[in-house]
DNA sequence: CCTCAAACTGAAGCATCCTTCATATCTTGA
DNA sequence: TCAAGATATGAAGGATGCTTCAGTTTGAGG
């Protein structure tokens, strides 16, 4: 369901029988695993075999090399993130925009808060070569998540919506990121949180279409006009 | 004037001749290099030595392995960056908070954009090893200094300013970090550049305190009170 | 001009790490 | 039960990189 990974990092074959499979998910958690314990740098073939419990040979047997795995890696994660918010989005077509943007942050704040070392680790990982393809296409999916669910809100319209959703996705990925990369302590992180939904909610307000009546904010505030 | 080093990554010694002082730049300038050429993962001692015109025995005199001379290259640039944004924060002081907005998210673009690839190289490689206390530091350092030009503004006073300054920086750091890691051609960027003032500035219309009269969003809006 | 400390050199030691492949073991299906 | 394909093993080859140090060159001060 992702995107098509680029020829050279491809997976070498797919698991056929049932202990194939389990060894394939042990090597992806104990990649986690090792990157949790020992940071990316010491993400080692060798490691990540011995955490999963199987020899080095064998992961050579799915994964043509180290940055494949990686980017299997990354890919699933991004995928299942893509997955929550895009339902998310989903669910709240035709809803008010106050709504929306608490849902969209709140989803995706929750999705990375959820195992927030495993959050960094990959915040920390993604430097690796080549997965700026992945990054592009979560980027592509989101985009066309959100601004579909704009687009439909019952409250406003929006003159820019490509610009406005694209400047919103771009916050609030990056404030997410922030918030982790500066291991912000919990009454401070959930204060972020918060004021991210009220910043969102406040541009917003500002760059929405006025409605039909009562204007939105430069001409004649609440009295009907002329 | 930044902040103290962890001791296993102080500088060795400091130059004293002339040409130790040339070397040593050479050696910042070529690092840059590298990175922008071949990118994080192949900064190599050899390379750099070798892209500076010295041995790499040379490297070992000032650096006491390879971390320290990366820790020493991202202490600097942010340095440098911090003082391009207090010197603007100071001259800002009483300002409208619309004015000190716009100036601040400039500066810090501004910054950022003058060179985009050595700004993308850093990034990068603010994933290697224990620059945390780097980030710590300059993140503290912006943070005083943006928190004093709000705390001044003629035309706003903030109930959490912390919260708000924490909220502001995070979020415009994270925008600009999204923009560079999207790479987004400049139509788009100079759009969000536009867009971020906007949030922001809708963002403290939004949590400022009422000024004394003519209140602020919630009651009578534009009615002399009661 | 001379002396000594500062600066510089770069081959080599040491430590990893990635990847392969010949071999062994297991599972399935007939 | 047995053959054949799938899966697993792990020692070893090959490559690269970090760091040291014994020795050389350079520059400053007397």
């Amino acid at each position: 369901m992702a995107s098509n990974p680029p020829a050279h990092l491809k997976p070498r074959k797919k698991p056929r029988q049932a202990r194939a499979t389990v060894t394939v998910d042990a090597i992806f958690e104990a990649t986690i695993q090792v990157l949790l314990a020992d940071g990316p740098q010491r993400l080692t073939t060798t490691r990540v075999a011995e955490r999963a419990g199987v020899s080095v040979g064998t992961m050579y047997q799915y994964f043509p090399h180290k940055h494949a795995l990686f980017y299997a890696l990354n890919e699933h994660y991004l995928d299942v993130l893509a997955q929550k918010v895009e339902s998310a989005c989903q669910a709240q077509h035709g809803a008010s925009i106050n709504r929306m943007i608490d849902v969209l942050v709140t989803t995706y704040w929750n999705a990375k808060t959820e195992r927030p070392e495993v959050t960094r680790a990959l915040y920390r990982s993604v430097v690796e070569l080549d997965n700026e393809p992945l990054i592009k296409e979560f980027a592509r999916r989101l985009d066309a998540a959100t601004a579909a669910m704009f687009a439909s809100a019952s409250d406003a319209v929006f003159a820019d919506l490509p610009t406005v959703n694209l400047t919103l996705l771009t916050s609030i990925f990056g404030t997410v990121r922030g918030v982790f990369e500066r291991n912000l302590p919990d009454p401070e992180a959930s204060a972020v949180h918060r004021h991210l939904v009220l910043m969102c909610i406040a541009y917003l307000e500002a760059v929405k279409l006025p409605p039909r009546r009562a204007g939105g904010y430069d001409p004649a505030p609440r009295a009907s006009s002329h």
